[in-house]
RNA sequence: GGAGAGGUGCGAGAGCGGUUGAAUCGGGCGGUCUCGAAAACCGUUGUGCCCCAUGGGUACCAAGGGUUCGAAUCCCUUCCUCUCCGCCA
């Protein structure tokens, strides 16, 4: 959420911002109504005013013992008034919001301006090629015997998938491997949240709105599914006010996610691309303003640091404004190389989302005792996300005779070193 | 699931429906004293919004409604915390 004197302020750089991002949101409405509150502020205040005169008067006058029935009579014609105004604000006050909270984060000026095709290929690392053509994962998980499509399928639905054996410990020896590394290496702490977080932490976050479509959702309690640990650990300090001492404060959480991905069935979706529950390792940081561009360099590296370990070849892209997401202000993408099925697969998004998140969660900080509060700024990005990342190990490290080299990295937690 | 208790400022904690933005204590900050420190004493110590803006106004005592001329204080709803009983991985 963007703050509303800003826009006020800014508005070519709002409007400017909405047509790159492709969204739609009616800012003009929004100044009027914005127009509107004020005036009927200043009306409504000075009748408190008054009616708070009125009523020490009234005070007064009782303990004086003095005659109040014409006093109180005229005030409470002024009481009815005053509440007939706030009502009228309140109804104007809601607009606003319901407008504000559609209006995308401003993308950062070094973020390109375009759609999905004028994403910057920012580097390259590892090499792609390969000498034998690898089977697609689905394949050879599927002799191997460590991933079970059909029978998840039959009880679940289709995209969601059952590891088994080897698969179910490569999946886990992964999750460790990641959080030990952002751990030990990269000083975060670990989280282990809830899975389901209430509505207004999806607020929060910038998920509702817009994605209540992609979520699954407990009816009963109005419980969300989470679609990524950034909800439950991003509002782990939602209406909270920080020590500027201890920023930055940065967390790291694996955690299934739930996707229902609502139109997104397509033929470029086999295997394990596009799933229904994944399993994912996030980072989130919350920090001081001035460090959020230096903070996002150094997420950026910390998850490239899980594919250099893994040995994995990826690219990192910068994505255009069209590409960016409601919230963020900027977001690298990388996309580790799968040599089976011969694609780029995205596994991380590390975005900074500047204060948006921050004020719409209300997270703020001091500088030091008795400094005027701040909003922080978030940043997330996964590290990594696991069922490309198991794609990408699953084809990459295929011999050709059918078996899969155990990364060397991963082989302490896979007490072997390949899987046959 | 059943029965209770409670949610007030940075913390603890008070608050007959009318100078309560909120007593008191503690903490923080500033000062006096001191060679320095401790102690003691004095002062100070919230956020948002609006405006004809070095000032003025208004709102906020979990959240949202209601009663009233006037609500932290009374009523209703929701959320959260705690205790006891039951049930359960």
């Amino acid at each position: 959420m963007l703050d509303l004197k800003y826009i006020r302020e800014n508005v070519d750089v709002v409007r400017k911002a909405i047509a790159h991002k492709r969204e739609k949101a009616d800012v003009d409405a929004l100044l009027d109504l914005d127009i509107k509150r004020r005036t009927i502020i200043g009306e409504v205040e000075s009748a408190r005013a008054e009616q708070n005169r009125a009523t020490l008067k009234i005070a007064e006058m009782k303990k004086a013992g003095k005659e109040t029935t014409v006093a109180i009579a005229d005030m409470r014609r002024l009481a009815e008034e005053i509440k007939q105004q706030d009502d009228e604000l309140k109804v104007i006050e809601d607009q606003i919001y319901q407008l504000l909270i559609r209006i995308p984060n401003i993308p950062h000026e070094s973020v390109p301006v375009g759609g999905e095709g004028d994403n910057v290929v920012l580097k390259t690392w590892g090499d792609p090629a390969a000498d034998f053509q690898p089977l697609p994962h689905y394949e050879i998980a599927e002799r191997l015997g460590i991933i079970d499509f059909a029978r998840a399928s039959r009880m679940s639905g289709s995209f969601f998938v059952s590891y088994r054996g080897l698969g179910a410990r490569l999946e886990r020896a992964l999750i460790n491997f990641m959080i030990e590394l952002h751990v030990d290496k990269h000083g975060y702490t670990e989280i282990l949240p809830p899975f389901v977080t209430k509505r207004e932490a999806m607020f929060g976050t910038g998920q509702l709105p817009k994605l209540e479509e992609d979520m699954y959702r407990c009816e009963i309690d109005d419980l969300f599914l989470i679609p990524t640990a950034e909800v439950p650990v991003t509002n782990l300090h939602r209406e909270e006010m920080l020590n500027g001492d201890d920023l930055p404060i940065k967390y790291t959480a694996y955690t299934p996610c739930f996707r229902r991905e609502a139109g997104a069935y397509g033929k470029e979706t086999r295997g394990l691309v596009r799933i229904h529950q994944f399993d994912k390792v996030e980072m989130v940081k919350f920090v001081k303003p001035e460090n959020s561009w230096d903070e996002l360099e150094s997420l950026l590296q910390n998850a490239e640091d899980v594919l250099q370990a893994l040995e994995l070849p990826y690219r990192v892209l910068t994505l255009a404004t069209g590409d960016l997401s409601f919230a963020a202000a900027k977001c690298y993408d990388i996309e580790v190389y799968a040599k089976g099925i011969e694609k780029w697969l995205e596994v991380s998004s590390c975005s900074n989302f500047g204060d948006f998140q921050a004020r719409r969660a209300n997270i703020r900080f001091r500088r030091q005792r008795g400094a005027k509060p701040e909003y922080v700024h978030t940043l997330n990005g996964s590290g990594l996300a696991l069922p490309r990342t198991v794609i990408a190990i699953l084809e990459n490290y295929q011999t050709d005779e059918g078996t899969i080299k155990v990364p060397t990295v991963l082989q302490k937690y896979m007490g072997v070193d390949i899987i046959k």
